[in-house]
RNA sequence: GGGUGCUUAGCUCAGCUGGUAGAGCGUCGCCCUUACAAGGCGAAUGUCGCAGGUUCGAACCCUGCAGCACCCA
């Protein structure tokens, strides 16, 4: 084995291993577990997101394989509708063509040869992350068995009455052309105009005033509001006014919907073109007169001056015209809310359209009350509570998209407009009896994307066959997901899971946090902070980092500031750390928060971990090299207190993956490995193992304990640190008994009935106290290593010596001591410095090396802190009311540390003395 | 306006059913010690946001306040 360890040189290999031997299909006979992947957009590539989300599945799925499970963690792609049609009209566009010279088909043709194209990075990057997907059941939501599905779905829905078209008001994207759900919509504060224009009355007796942030949509008022209420419009309730520049006579309303706060307490109602207005020409029975194209310009129902006008335009248009003809009254600066297209970007319009809805209300109250019974549990719980407020207030889903790349609705339409909808036009026409000459046409929208990854944990199975994957793996096991598609997806998922199979789709949502940057912003492209996740597993060279953040921006005048900070944070470029440094950050970073800061500091911190453990193997393996003759073996305490800590170390990992605690797991696992193992055990085992005297049953004994722990450790550490445990662990299994032909499919360590040792761990805490105190003092007078120490014993009760002799050799060897003697009766102890260990001290003669201030100094500060403490201690004693309330052990561990204290004081004063005295 | 979180060492974060405040990184010493300098040994560092309350005892439970973040309207 090299002296450092390399990933590159592993990591590839060991992955197309695993693929060539099929280990990552479902094997055995153990319970399902199944985690169906979020599906990424096909032609987009994973960022740190994706990777960390991936880790924590992965990690999750090798976890229940190892532990016996028949674990399934299914993968696929997303077609991203809206997302995907942009990307490729942007590539036509640069050619200078366009979605709609090319057509229908024929841009869908270019759409999928672009996925073709660009699919495969994605699972390129899955393999480097290690992630152990079953790549046989591949699934893209528009495959053809995904189409039929997501077409059946609509049909049932269609039929049940839970799917209907309707005219609405939608969110309309006047760039894309599309209506969008709420969702989609970011709704952002941006200063704006409020307008105060004047209506007059039509009889010519005054007007009134009304307050608008959007004069334009003035050309499709119907009516003008007040609150009833409001004293300044008293009697004024269907008083005629005639509205300007139009010339159209609108009534004046009562209604209570108006805040009579807001401006003048007079607003315009135009319901088709914003939502509140649209609710009270409802309710009213108002007309819906609509004024806009599809790309947001002036259409023909409004008067010719305006016409095909940009919105915008128009309303620079309005307000001059307004001005002049002296019914402007006022313009004043505003705070708004606009809602923006959170693709396009573009203001989003309010807009009159014909469109088709799921009828949510129904399969709502189904959603909460799975979560209410707990079919269905969020971790961390408190999510739950997004949840219901989002579910108990949920609006009817406008599932219809006027895009090209998408799942067609299957709906057609006879020429006198009646709807059939059906798998596919002939059957339509044989389940309606259509004549053959009956001219039919299909609807030209395409689906909502979260339509069909609504459906993705039963698709993906094989519904709506009845698959034997269905009937193992649904419901599935755990969903693992980011909070921001809460809404978007895992509400869409719960309510169609339980109305067409009866059951919920996974049993736990796990929701995990976001990973932002070293700052804690957001990573965005535009933001030039995005990190491929590649690029710290290989490491990149500081010009291609650049190129790379600032090619392909929306916005390329970011690109020098862009640059500047990229050559700030990362003057070398970044270097290799491999995927198991990275995984292991991730899984550290797993916490509750929800916000996730990505530091490469911890990055290169957990490479070393890697380092650490492929040099604590290397050890192993040379230690354990030599040939041995076979015979008993003897274990020492050491071996017995190191399996004594793995099994406490295993049951901690344990917990930490059923709990999805990775970084609780990361931890207990690093912990162990470095200050247990590394630091503590391979240390004892040296004097043991290296020293020619020592027996052959104790060398068995210690060369088994680090055979099979590291073994175990491996096993613990496999889900987080996959390709370093695998290839330590093809050198070190078969020394340690074990056979087979990949770790993958090893068993999960479990805790050992056995192996918790009180006496043991008491013992060994005894013999490490011993040697840091040693440590200590050469660390604090500064010491060189190299410069021998002895040590006199005093105060050393018979336990203590019988502990330092049974030690002794670890002792001398750790603390750095020639020897350890026993003051005898009567002896004058030494100028020495002193570490306290119970009654025991052990001191260190100093003659000719104790720096006398520097001594002092150090047991006054001691001095200090002991005394603080006693003083705690003893004020909670004295507290009558804690004596007689607290718990006895609680009252009795705090009278021994009272007593320790004391002790201790004691002792420090004596010491101080001595050393004093040598001035 | 409604909702949900967060506030602990210089930085990033753990801290379980209340019982001695922890880790990593960074900082400061001493060391190339035959697995590892990507290392070893040692050290320093806190009004647990503020104010009340409950309790023998509060970082933790309750109330209020302040600041920050996110979501929904």
């Amino acid at each position: 084995m090299d002296r450092t360890y390399s990933p590159q040189a592993i990591e590839e290999r060991i992955y197309r291993r695993w693929e060539a031997e099929g280990l990552f299909a479902p094997a055995g006979s153990g319970t399902p577990f199944c985690i169906v992947i979020p599906p990424p957009n096909v032609t987009g590539t994973l960022h740190m997101g994706h990777a960390f989300q991936d880790t924590i599945m992965d990690a999750l799925t090798r976890f229940h394989r190892m532990a016996g499970d028949r674990a399934l963690w299914q993968p696929g792609t997303d077609h991203a509708g809206i997302a995907t049609q942009m990307v490729v009209e942007r590539q036509l566009l640069a050619e200078g063509q366009s979605r709609h010279g090319l057509g229908r088909e024929a841009f869908n043709q270019r759409v999928w040869r672009w996925k073709e194209e660009s699919g495969g990075t994605i699972a390129r990057q899955m393999r480097r992350l290690g992630c152990s997907v079953d790549w046989s059941r591949d699934r893209f939501t528009m495959d053809p068995g995904m189409s039929q599905a997501v077409r059946q779905a609509f049909i049932r829905l269609y039929q049940e009455g839970l799917i209907y078209r309707g005219q609405r008001l939608v969110n309309w994207d006047p760039v894309l052309k599309t209506a969008v759900s709420d969702l989609e919509v970011a709704a952002e504060e941006e200063n704006g105009t409020l307008w105060h224009i004047r209506y007059p009355f039509a009889d010519r007796s005054g007007h009134v005033t009304v307050a608008t942030t959007r004069p334009e949509t003035m050309l499709a008022d119907v009516a003008v509001a007040f609150h009833p209420d409001d004293e300044r419009y008293r009697g004024l309730d269907g008083k005629q006014l005639t509205l300007p520049l139009t010339g159209r006579t609108i009534p004046l309303l009562a209604d209570g919907f108006v805040d009579p706060a807001f401006g003048t307490g007079c607003v315009k109602l135009t319901p088709a073109h914003d939502f509140n207005d649209y609710e009270v020409g409802q309710r009213r029975s108002l007309p819906l007169p609509n004024i806009l194209t599809a790309d947001a310009k002036i259409n023909d129902a409004a008067p010719a001056a305006y016409r095909g006008l940009d919105r915008f335009e128009a309303r620079r248009r309005i307000v001059a015209d307004l001005e002049a003809a002296g019914l402007l009254e006022k313009a004043e600066p505003h705070r708004l809310t606009i809602p923006r297209g959170d693709r396009s970007g573009a203001v989003i319009e309010p807009w009159l359209t014909d469109q088709w809805y799921v009828r949510i209300a129904p399969l709502a109250a189904g959603a909460i009350r799975a979560v209410e019974d707990g079919r269905l549990s969020f971790v961390p719980e408190h999510w739950d509570r997004t949840y219901f407020e989002w579910m108990r207030n949920i609006k009817d889903w406008c599932i219809s998209r006027q895009l090209w790349w998408g799942h067609r609705i299957p709906a057609w339409y006879g020429p006198d407009g009646t709807i059939y909808v059906g798998e596919n036009e002939s059957e339509v026409r044989r389940r309606h009896g259509l004549a053959d000459t009956l001219s039919l046409r299909q609807d030209e929208d395409v689906l909502d994307t979260w339509f069909s990854s609504g459906l993705w944990p039963m698709t993906t199975l094989g519904w709506p066959d009845r698959t034997r994957e269905f009937a193992d793996f649904y419901p599935t096991s755990v969903l693992v997901t980011g909070f921001d598609i809460i809404f978007f997806w895992v509400a869409r998922m719960v309510m169609l899971g339980l109305h067409f199979t009866g059951q919920v789709p996974f049993r736990e949502v796990y929701i995990h946090g976001l990973i932002r940057d070293h700052e804690g912003q957001k990573m965005s492209k535009s933001k030039g902070n995005v990190l491929d996740p590649l690029d710290i597993v290989d490491g990149i060279g500081l010009e291609a980092l650049v190129a790379k953040r600032t090619t392909g921006l929306m916005q390329p005048q970011l690109a020098p500031a862009i640059e500047r900070a990229t050559r700030r944070q990362f003057p070398q470029g970044i270097a290799a750390y491999g995927t198991d440094a990275l995984r292991f950050t991730f899984a550290s970073l797993a916490t509750q928060s929800r916000d996730l800061r990505f530091d490469l500091g911890r990055v290169e911190g957990y490479r070393n971990f890697c380092n650490k453990l492929w040099n604590a193997a290397r050890f192993v393996l040379l230690s354990t090299e030599a040939a041995l003759p076979a015979g008993e073996e003897t274990h020492s305490p050491y071996d017995r207190w190191i399996r004594s800590r793995l099994a406490t170390t295993i049951a901690a990992v344990r917990e930490g993956f059923c709990e999805f605690r990775f970084d609780l797991a990361a931890q207990a696992v690093y912990e162990f490995t470095w200050y247990e193992f590394c630091d503590w055990y391979l240390e004892f085992s040296k004097p043991v193992l290296q020293s020619p005297d020592s027996p052959d049953a104790a060398r068995r004994g210690a060369r088994r304990t680090l055979l099979e722990t590291l073994e175990a450790l491996l096993r613990l550490l496999h889900p987080l640190m996959p390709f370093i445990t695998e290839e330590i662990w093809q050198r070190v299994a078969l020394r340690a008994g074990v056979a087979g032909a990949s770790i993958m499919r090893q068993p999960f360590p479990v805790v050992p009935a056995d192996a918790a040792d009180a006496a043991i761990e008491s013992e060994m805490r005894w013999v490490m106290d011993f040697i840091l105190g040693v440590r200590r003092i050469r660390g604090e007078l500064d010491i060189a290593p190299s410069v021998p120490l002895t040590a006199r014993l005093q105060a050393a009760s018979p336990a203590d010596l019988e502990r330092y002799a049974r030690n002794e050799a670890v002792i001398r060897r750790l603390a750095g001591i020639a020897s350890a003697t026993p003051l005898a009766p009567g002896e004058t102890p030494p100028q020495a410095a002193a570490a306290l260990l119970g009654d025991l001290r052990i001191l260190v003669p100093m003659t000719g090396l104790i720096d006398v201030e520097a001594e002092l100094e150090r047991l006054g500060k001691r001095r200090g802190k002991v005394e603080q403490e006693l003083a705690r201690a003893s004020a909670k004693l004295g507290n009558e009311s804690f004596v007689r309330n607290a718990p006895a052990e609680v009252v009795t561990q705090e009278r021994e540390r009272l007593e320790g204290f004391k002790r201790e004081l004691a002792q420090l004063a004596e010491q101080h003395e001595r050393v004093a005295s040598l001035r």
